[in-house]
DNA sequence: ACAAAAGTGTTTGGAGTACACCCATGG
DNA sequence: CCATGGGTGTACTCCAAACACTTTTGT
């Protein structure tokens, strides 16, 4: 083969070194339910820039590991969960949004039930913060957390991944509840009950609430072989057109 | 005020230097229609990786430009137009996705009238390729214009974005084309006339088309107030939940 | 006259929405 | 018996889908 004005990679890199200067971040936007609110995972800030605000979970992303794996990482390190629900939604990259310098930050929300890590964050500056009550936060994350909550919100109304938030079992009143509070809205109870019953995702376990001061409640929980926890690739089916 | 045991950007930037190790690049799926086909603009891939394989339009983020302003700079580079519609949809960072090193690109997809720059694109490696026909690209750029075609997708379905693919006078069947081109399916076109009035996106001309060698159709245009171009944070209307 | 596409309306089914009453339990 | 929420059905409207014939123009 004659040379053909092609270039190696190895001769691009060096030819680009000076691009290599910009930091990777994830940030998390932990989300988990408790008392009928939506709850966000956050953490002090360690800046001085920041005193007093809070902000999300974030890291950087190390030079060997993949993008997608990096929020799996900040979540295990930061909560002790696995396999958690995940979904990539945006990329944010302001000359001036880190104050340490160039960093552009890839924004993944999860799905925590709040029950079950209790314990990890103790210790730490970690709080659960009320969705709702959140104003300023450290760095652009207030506009990480509206555009995440934003995607959530689309995400619920045809995927069932609130589940995530949920103990095992629960009454069709909880899932109205939390339906709720991610929607910022109230519902219709009727209306939303034949809607989940379309949906055909729920298995009724033919138990009731127990412990209620007041007339108990079936309990449902996810039909199995719907995947609670799943990365964002995954349309099998079509396009719904309502084109054709 | 005392030591707080806060740290100053600037030690944290010290700190975290060994990360400012990572490459920041945007790749462009620039969308065109021709002849009831969807295509896309792609590079002889300049690697010798890659020789023979095309790829999407990219380059690296510079130090000190916005992340969402890079990818309309290559499009000014690329194509000398301005005022295009860009969408970001994704991050892919995979260690190993980019031979010249740790690379993590945003993706965007575009739309652009293929009419309105004829010009810049004789001389380089440039081509329009037909969506549908492509097979193999270089790096991951596969995946990326998958990804983006999705999105683009459910995109049109509910907003106005293809007619910045269109000249400014359309007749419905161009319309119904491209819709059909984009989405690689069918429509009938009773419902999609229908569906097209109630969307109440555009103007009748009372012109006609001419030159056609059958009965010549209505002319329209977009509505004004509707702008074509636009990026992606535009959502003003609350959810549509179908759940209240 | 023929070819090619423009233009148009009806019927059916499914899903969203609004809305009100009785029931079961705990206190 | 009261308070609290559980559980249910109907009527209306809107939209999607399937589907066929007549009209207009150029050749």
């Amino acid at each position: 083969m004659q040379n053909t004005g092609l270039k190696t990679a190895a001769i691009e890199k060096i030819s680009h070194k000076e691009y290599f200067n910009i930091a990777v971040s994830v940030d998390c936007v932990i989300f988990g339910y408790e008392e009928k609110q939506l709850k966000v995972l956050l953490i002090k800030s360690d800046l001085k820039e920041f005193e007093g605000l809070w902000s999300l979970l974030g890291d950087l992303v190390t030079p060997n590991e993949n993008l997608d794996d990096a929020p799996y990482r900040v979540l295990l390190e930061r909560t002790g969960l696995k396999d958690v629900y995940l979904e990539q939604v945006h990329s944010f990259g302001d000359v001036h949004r880190h104050p340490s310098g160039r960093v552009v930050t890839i924004a993944y929300y999860s799905l925590v039930n709040i029950k079950s890590h209790k314990l990890n964050l103790t210790d730490n500056e970690l709080h659960w913060h009320n969705v709702a009550e959140l104003n300023s936060m450290a760095f652009d994350h207030k506009l990480i957390l509206d555009t995440c909550l934003q995607r959530l919100q689309e995400k619920v109304l045809e995927h069932p991944v609130v589940f995530n938030l949920l103990p095992e079992k629960f009454s069709l009143r909880e899932l109205q509840d939390l339906y709720q509070a991610i929607l910022g809205q109230e519902l219709d109870r009727r209306n939303f009950r034949k809607r989940i019953n379309l949906k055909n995702w729920l298995v009724d376990l033919n138990e009731m609430e127990e412990d209620v001061p007041h007339r108990p409640g079936k309990l449902y929980k996810l039909k199995s072989g719907l995947k609670k926890i799943s990365t964002d690739l995954n349309r099998s089916k079509p396009v719904k057109t309502h084109l054709v």
